[in-house]
Parts: structure tokens; C-alpha cells; sequence
RNA sequence: GCCGAUUUAGCUUAGCUGGUGGAGCGUGGGACUGUUAAUCCCAAGGUCGUGGGUUCGAGCCCCACAAUCGGCGCCA
């Protein structure tokens, strides 16, 4: 019983007037004494199917009223174009078979009244309730959550064709490490064997030691960060698309960050223009995305527009949220921020040799108040800086060798950056939570189911 | 880590000044020949998050706890 006919062909016309046997969900029923819709759901679309008494006797007809929402069934009968269905097609139902039926007891506990709730702003909000999370892998089946899966799926594959394209290598580094590379206040401890371990919170360190072997790299593997970061924007585990490349400059990565971003804006746009559409997203807005270049910003520029606007910043902060929020409220396209005072970054950044003040790095930042999806620049590369930086941070450099090995031994300029995919995907889907854009979001108080 | 909020039927929620908890969806029964979240009639379904307190009387007032949601910090 190997399916190959899907209901968005169906819906195309390749079936009118065949005789086809479907296989599906129903998603909703209606009608009357002696006629009954069937609205039948696959992962491609769905198609209204009509039973009428007569033609298909008393018994039959019964059945077809008591098959609960979510039933799986096939469904044999005749296709038609009708103006009157949505989609524009209609099945005429001569014969049906319940697969997996739903036990009136437990009828599918999704409703319509659960999948939007808002919130205290009047803002709608998608999936967010607790029961609709505690129901996820229910969820899963809901239109809205096929289909920001669908656009997640054209986004990984973007990326990978994007690298793949120019050259890089995919390389794999492990998800259990002995240290950290950021701060080390939000590592997941793993006993390991009588030793302590912690889930990866980036690919970088072990794909800079790859780096003078492949010279391009990248990935797209799960990152892990315990932070109890309670926002529109943050997992525990997320997908972490990142690069590394010898032989670069700031600049040079910032143009493959740009080129990636914008990549996966325009196989949205050919791939899921169906799915942006039914999101309500407008579709030359992503279009925009697609084709300007993003705009540089230094964080002097940016820090001296803030204070213009009256906001309170400091030289010398990092940008939180809330500035860059401030920011991103006038672009209309995603901006990069470089140049960053070294006192506001870790120690493998490298510092800008025309004025050491600051370091060669870069963040992205979306549009429409989404923030940061990129973090990246050129490492310090010389084993005498990296020694120096070390130092001057005070960062012990015990856990550190391997990393100053790799440059001991031919250190090259080079550099790369880190994707938040969900958070990229969360964007261009126009979603108002990154949970919705991922099958089982983890964050600091879920991760069940 | 900090701040704010919520918790009433399977789900979404109303509940006035403290005085015997209403509705919509879903489910079950019935009606209806083309519906679009179909419609109409009927029914079942609630120890109002947990524990304590105030009161003649608590869904409502007070305290504690819990779960969840949202915002901030941190970041991708």
C-alpha cells in the first residue's frame, strides 16, 4: 500500500476525473442527514470529500458520521474540480476504509479555540498555551506547525547547499566537551563516567582545529546553552549553523554571512511561497531580504545614533536586547554591527590592529524586532596574541592548549561565525515564539514531551 | 539571577459588592439535500492549581507553595 498519490496533485488537476483511492487524516467533518464532508488532510494539503447517502447506502454513510476528527483512513471515489470546495477540487465518495480510528471517549483534544491565545499586549499568539505544549507532538499535525516545519526544512537545506556551493567541507565536532567556549557559566554538566563533561555550546573550537586541514568548513548541529533566558528567542538546544574558513578576513566572513542569510530568504521565497503566503508574510518583504545587501554598521556609529536618540548607553557596553531593538526599529533590511570595544567580547576575537581598542567581529541583526542571528569575526590567530589576550583576560589556559597549539604550529588568518537557524527561520516565518519553528522546543522549564 | 502575570469542564473562557458557577468549541443523542470553524434543539461533563487562614458564608479577601506564561539580563 505504498502512497503515491498526494492531495496537493489532486488539488493541481493531475487526478480530474480518476477514480483514486487517498490516504490521510480526516481534519474536519460536516454536513447534514444526507450529505457529509470530509475535509481529508496529508502532509501536502487537504481536499473536501463527499459522501451522499444514496450513493452510499445507510451503513456506510453511518460510519463516514462517526469517523472522529485525526481518524486515518483511505478514501476511494472520484475527483472533480467544484468551485464550491476549497482548494478548488473535490472527491466524490464511493467507498472508505478507517485505518486508525479515534475512540469517541478521546476524540482528538486540539480544537480550534486552543491554537491561539493572546497576549497581554492583544497580540496573537501561536501554540504558546501549556496544554498545547504539554499536547506537542499532537500539535505537530496542526496546519500552522506543518507548516513553519516545512520552511524549517527549506532553510537547512539552504544552508547546506549555500556552503556546499562555495566550497566548504561539512565537518563534524563532538557534542560532549571538556570546556567551554563561551564564559562557562551556561554549560549543561554530563556525568561522564565518574568525570564531569558538558554539552557543546559551539562547533568553533574543535573546527578551528580542522581549519589549517579542510580550510573551509561547516556545520549545522545542535548547540546547548543552560540559560534560563525567558524570551521570544531563546532554546536550550538549538540549531547552530556555523563556518570556518583560513585565509579571511572579518570582511570576507561577513560576506558568506550575508550570502547564507540571504540564500535562505530566496529559497523560501522559490521553495515555500505556498507557506509564507498562508503565514501571511509579504512576500516582497522577503524579497528585500533577498536581494539588498546588508548595511555595516562600526559600534562607535552605532552607540553615538543611540545616545542622539536619548538612549542611555555607555562606550564600552555590550548592546543588549533592548538597544538593539532601539536599532533594528528603522532598518528595513538586516544590518551588521562591527567593530566591537575588546573589553565587551571573549578573547578570541582578535583585536583590530589600526586601533586596538576594538575587535574585528560582527553581529547580524534582523529586522522587525527579531535581534541577533549571527555572531562571528576573525580569531586571534597568532600564538603571541592569543597568549596576550589570554593573559590580559585573566582565563586560565590550561583548557585552552589545543587551541593555542593550533596556532603554534602555521597559524593562518581566519575567522567564521555562528547562525541561530531557528532564530533566522523563527524570522523570515514571521513567528511569535522561536518554539514554533522547532518539533520539541527546549527551554529552561520544558522538555517534555 | 531579577521583575510582572496567570491557574474555573477535555480545550477557550465569563463570573458584579463575599451569598447555591454561565457560555462557546469538542463529545453523545436528535433535526436538516452542498457545507466552508455549517446551522438548529437536547444531554452528559466542575471537590474553581495545592495547603492553610479570615468569615455565619470564599471561585472572589489574606498567607505559603507549585506549575505555567510574559518581559529583562545573557546570547545564536
Amino acid at each position: 500500500m505504498v502512497k503515491d498519490i498526494w492531495i496537493k496533485d489532486v488539488q493541481n488537476g493531475v487526478y480530474d476525473g480518476q477514480e483514486v483511492t487517498l490516504m490521510g487524516w480526516i481534519k474536519r467533518t460536516r454536513g447534514s442527514n444526507k450529505i457529509r464532508f470530509v475535509v481529508l488532510r496529508d502532509s501536502t494539503g487537504t481536499i473536501q470529500c463527499v459522501g451522499k447517502r444514496d450513493v452510499l447506502g445507510d451503513e456506510v454513510f453511518e460510519n463516514l458520521k462517526e469517523s472522529l476528527i485525526e481518524s486515518s483512513v483511505h478514501i476511494h471515489g472520484t475527483v472533480r474540480a467544484d468551485e464550491r470546495a476549497e482548494g478548488g477540487h473535490e472527491l466524490d465518495i464511493d467507498g472508505f476504509t478507517v485505518i486508525g480510528p479515534v475512540d469517541p471517549e478521546r476524540p482528538f483534544p486540539i480544537t480550534e479555540s486552543a491554537m491561539q491565545t493572546e497576549d497581554e499586549e492583544g497580540n496573537i499568539v501561536w501554540g504558546g498555551s501549556e496544554f498545547l505544549l504539554d499536547q506537542r507532538h499532537l500539535y505537530l499535525r496542526t496546519t500552522r506547525s506543518t507548516t513553519m516545519l516545512k520552511l524549517r526544512s527549506s532553510a537547512f537545506g539552504a544552508i547546506h547547499s549555500y556552503f556546499r556551493n562555495h566550497d566548504f567541507i561539512e565537518y563534524q565536532a563532538p557534542n560532549f566537551v571538556a570546556g567551554a567556549v563561551e564564559g562557562g557559566s551556561t554549560l549543561f554538566e554530563v556525568p561522564y563516567f565518574g568525570r564531569q563533561a558538558y554539552l557543546t555550546q559551539s562547533w568553533q573550537l574543535y573546527a578551528e582545529a580542522a581549519m589549517p586541514a579542510l580550510e573551509r568548513l561547516y556545520t549545522i548541529a545542535p548547540s546547548f546553552r543552560a540559560e534560563k533566558s525567558r524570551t521570544r528567542r531563546h532554546l536550550t538546544e538549538f540549531w547552530h549553523a556555523e563556518m570556518e574558513m583560513a585565509w579571511s578576513s572579518n570582511d570576507d566572513i561577513m560576506k558568506h554571512g550575508e550570502g547564507v542569510v540571504r540564500s535562505i530568504a530566496k529559497t523560501l521565497l522559490d521553495e515555500r511561497e505556498e507557506e509564507l503566503t498562508l503565514l501571511e508574510r509579504d512576500l516582497d518583504t522577503i524579497a528585500r531580504y533577498a536581494d539588498s545587501p546588508y548595511p555595516r554598521i562600526r559600534y562607535d556609529e552605532a552607540v553615538e545614533t543611540l545616545q542622539g536618540m536619548g538612549v542611555d548607553v555607555e562606550w564600552g557596553q555590550d548592546l543588549d536586547y533592548s538597544k538593539e531593538k532601539v536599532l533594528t526599529q528603522d532598518f528595513d533590511v538586516p544590518h551588521f554591527l562591527t567593530h566591537y570595544p575588546k573589553i565587551a567580547k571573549p578573547f578570541y576575537h582578535r583585536m583590530d590592529p589600526d586601533d586596538e581598542k576594538y575587535v574585528l567581529c560582527h553581529d547580524l541583526l534582523a529586522p522587525e524586532g527579531y535581534g541577533e542571528i549571527i555572531g562571528g569575526g576573525e580569531r586571534t590567530w597568532s600564538e603571541k596574541e592569543i597568549l596576550k589576550r589570554i593573559e590580559e583576560e585573566g582565563t586560565p589556559k590550561e583548557p585552552y592548549q589545543f587551541y593555542i597549539d593550533v596556532r603554534s604550529y602555521g597559524g593562518v588568518p581566519h575567522g567564521g561565525f555562528g547562525l541561530g537557524v531557528d532564530r533566522v527561520v523563527s524570522w523570515l516565518a514571521g513567528a511569535t515564539h522561536i518554539r514554533e519553528v522547532i518539533p520539541f522546543p527546549r527551554t529552561s522549564r520544558r522538555v517534555t514531551p
